[in-house]
DNA sequence: TCAGGAAGAATAACTATTATTGCTTTAAGG
DNA sequence: CCTTAAAGCAATAATAGTTATTCTTCCTGA
């Protein structure tokens, strides 16, 4: 008996995409992802790696953090956790700590008759790089 | 010395779009206002709105809820409050209470040298109509 | 009233994303 | 093996939201 438990195709881009996504902390965009593996995947077009990144996505495999100035930011860590968005250059950094009650949130959808999924907090400001850089 | 202040010529079209935001708990689109102020303005253009809901956001005057569903979101409100995203039918409400603590916060921008000026906190998940429809 | 600047409409341009197309690979059954 | 159907893929075209451009009109202050 051979070894049949892939659902999906075997793909070494697909492959490649995913671990691109996962071994950085930048929050990349689908472009970032395409402009990193291109060298290594001179064939690979921008449509496969949008493709790719949304199946991820509905998998549940990574997760999105919403646009940021126009561009949609993943993130290969899945486990909720607080981002900050410099407005200046648009960085998105992983913020160590929660700062939210579940228990709250949860009566108040409660309360409100709301089934809520998920949470996100998002903090913005200036990032130290641009403080330093722009006085 | 003068006040050098940029004054803004007054405009009933653009008064129309600031009202059109405040006036609405939906928190909408440049399209929703657009459609919304057609009636009463036949010769408005989509541009405008578009140009002048900038200028109000530039100027602090409305606020931004970041793009939901591929389009961006107003809220006429300034003052932080929590979001409830729908990921059904887009709605997107507003939720008393805060759930932050502003004091943690900063204490984490202070270790991590940020300068944090706002916070959003967005739930996801399904509205007590959407959950009623499907179910 | 006149000059100069701001606002507006119409439309073109841009950008991120999604759908389509046609080719290739894989899976399943005989 | 061989055939056939389904799924994957890259490349391209198309879409949608937004922004910029151009030209005209209107307001404001001197």
């Amino acid at each position: 008996m051979e070894h049949t438990e892939k659902k999906r195709n075997y793909s070494r881009k697909r492959e490649a995409i995913l671990k691109a996504v996962r071994s950085t902390a930048c929050h990349p965009t689908a472009e970032w992802v395409y402009q990193t593996l291109k060298t290594d995947y001179p064939d690979l077009s921008l449509g496969t790696v949008y493709r790719n990144l949304t199946q991820f996505k509905n998998d549940g495999i990574i997760v999105s953090l919403g646009t940021v100035n126009g561009q949609e930011r993943y993130d290969g860590n899945v486990k909720p956790h607080t981002h900050f968005v410099c407005s200046n250059c648009h960085a998105v950094l992983d913020i160590p700590g929660n700062f939210i009650s579940a228990r709250q949130i949860e009566e108040t959808a409660k309360e409100m008759g709301l089934q809520v999924d998920s949470s996100d907090v998002i903090l913005r400001g200036v990032c130290g790089k641009c403080l330093k850089k722009d006085g």
